[in-house]
RNA sequence: GGCGGCAUAGCUCAGUGGUUAGAGCAAGGGAAUCAUAAUCCCUGGGUCCGAGGUUCAAAUCCUCGUGCCGCCA
């Protein structure tokens, strides 16, 4: 079995933000998953360089833009490490195999009648490189885009087009024969509407400025940002010129996605796609937006509630773990989520120490106290319901499996919660003969259960989990069996309580 | 304006024709002391947005109204 998840390549024209966070961690959690379930998974991330904003930032540091990407690059990767992101590949779009599938791509539409070259008149906003209709454009005649609003000039001009709407029918069809296609169903609703709404030829050229991929056989264009940033879901896969990667990956593909680029990836993406006569990817996944004070946290905005430069450099596992957790935990995945640091907190004080934290704790405390640090299967479960455990496992699957990241939260919760109440009904800590030692073996037991659920969020918790227990990797892995003797080889607090939030 | 969605406890939501409408959190009371003073139990609390209709039976289906949200390059 085998997964392939992309998250969009992000811009590197500034740092990288608690939201673009969000959507890695989303990624990596999935990832992880998979992992667990030994399917063979290929997760890519990256930057998208080839935007004329990068000349702008590179110049407001003095830097040539080739020396930006670079040291922008290395940035991304810094802080996704110490978020504990483990990508498969990182794909910058300057670097040299994904110019030549741009161009290649770009070459191929030509080639075959999809794209041609035309006039474009209306409203252009040179910053963010974008055509704008009409009807988004006032009569201040500044770009729509409220992070830009610089003022936008009337052109008419040659462009190369794409012939979007010779992809109407196909992709209606598509849509209809594929109905978990979009996830959330009521984003591919959206999806649906817009392209029976009719769609337009895409302008898919820019001009040349000194930056960026050219047309291949026109050196005075460049490849429309959004269209080259597209293909590198599959030029990180070797798309053309080496395949044995696209041939395994590429048709378990999962896009995923903020709900402000669906249309690039649900409908311009899948046109490109059948014009190149390749498979399409299996889903788009897209999710909301963090929200601070209802306003989208960007890079100018909320940015500095979580500010992820100084989290990801602070090394402070835990709470990266805590964070990791709190940004998936919260709201139902698709929908905006409002973040504050009183409700991550709340979170991390309620749910992790108090619940999960103190739950190994006590159960750790009394083996190593009162049973010389081990305990040993003796008989079949007494205490804990097995099938309660499975059930719960089913769920978290279930709900990982389908991107529903907090009902996935809730089982680890439920899991718990059911445990502490184990403890509680059968008063433990009164116990002294010899049956404690079975029912601590079951809470054992079930501890490593829920340790495998907590991994995929907080890979360091658990990591830090099999260390106490002396345990190795593939103790995480879904098939793997719970020893029949485990011993505690030192006992850690997993979230000690924190006075201030210093985030 | 067009298309779509939502409205249920103080908050976040589950509940698509069938007992007295549920969960988590918050609030109030109690128990316990293994544990990071962490946990567990109990209780209160709802005109299911409004009006009308279909039905033996409606939070659930239909119509209208009101309010909010999403999408419309």
């Amino acid at each position: 079995m085998k997964f392939y998840i992309t998250t969009p390549i992000y811009y590197p024209n500034s740092e990288p933000h608690i939201g673009t966070a969000y959507t890695t961690i989303a990624c990596d959690v999935i990832s992880r998953f998979y992992k667990q379930k030994n399917y063979d998974v290929f997760f890519l991330t990256g930057t998208d360089e080839n935007s004329n904003k990068i000349i702008e930032s590179a110049s407001k540091l003095d830097k040539d833009p080739k020396e930006y990407v670079d040291d922008m690059a290395v940035l991304f990767k810094t802080i996704w490490k110490n978020l504990d992101i483990e990508y498969t590949k990182f794909i910058r779009t300057t670097e040299d195999y994904h110019i030549k599938t741009a161009q290649f791509v770009f070459k191929k539409l030509y080639d075959q009648g999809y794209i041609y070259k035309g006039l474009y008149e209306g409203w252009y906003c040179i910053h963010c490189e974008t055509f704008w209709p009409s009807s988004k454009v006032d009569e201040s005649k500044l770009c729509p885009n409220i992070e830009c609003r610089r003022p936008l000039n009337y052109i008419k001009e040659e462009n190369y087009f794409f012939k979007l709407s010779a992809f109407e029918d196909k992709l209606l069809k598509y849509y209809q024969e594929n109905p978990d296609f979009v996830y959330p169903d009521y984003r591919f609703n959206e999806v649906i509407s817009f392209t029976k709404s009719g769609l337009q030829d895409l302008s898919v050229s820019r001009k040349y400025n000194n930056w960026g991929i050219r047309v291949p056989f026109d050196e005075n264009f460049s490849i429309y940002v959004w269209i080259d940033a597209l293909t590198n879901y599959i030029s990180a896969l070797g798309y053309p010129f080496e395949l044995d990667l696209f041939n395994k990956y590429w048709e378990v593909a999962h896009h995923m996605v903020g709900k402000d680029i669906i249309r690039f990836h649900a409908v311009i993406w899948p046109a490109i796609l059948m014009a190149l006569n390749l498979k399409l990817p299996q889903k788009i996944v897209v999710h909301g937006w963090l929200t601070y004070d209802n306003q989208k946290i960007s890079k100018s905005k909320g940015g500095d509630i979580f500010n992820l430069k100084n989290i990801a450099l602070s090394n402070d596992k835990i709470k990266i773990s805590a964070i990791r957790y709190y940004l998936l935990r919260e709201g139902s995945f698709g929908q905006d989520i409002p973040v504050s640091l009183e409700r991550f907190k709340y979170i991390y004080t309620s749910e992790l120490s108090n619940n999960i934290g103190n739950l190994f704790s006590r159960v750790l405390a009394i083996i190593d106290k009162k049973l010389n640090k081990q305990v040993f299967k003796e008989s079949d479960f007494k205490y804990i319901s097995l099938s309660f455990i499975n059930e719960v496992i089913n769920n978290f699957d279930k709900g990982l499996s389908n991107f529903n990241y907090s009902k996935a939260i809730l089982e680890i919760l439920n899991l718990a919660d059911y445990l502490n109440k184990v403890i509680e009904e059968n008063k433990v800590w009164e116990i002294k003969d010899n049956k404690l030692n079975q029912i601590m073996y079951e809470l054992l037991y079930s501890l490593i259960v829920l340790n495998k659920m907590m991994y995929p969020f907080m890979p360091f918790i658990s990591n830090s989990v099999i260390e106490q227990l002396n345990l190795d990797q593939d103790s995480l892995k879904w098939d793997s069996k719970v020893s029949e003797i485990i011993n505690i080889k030192e006992r850690r607090i997993l979230f000690p309580k924190i006075e201030n939030v210093d985030i």
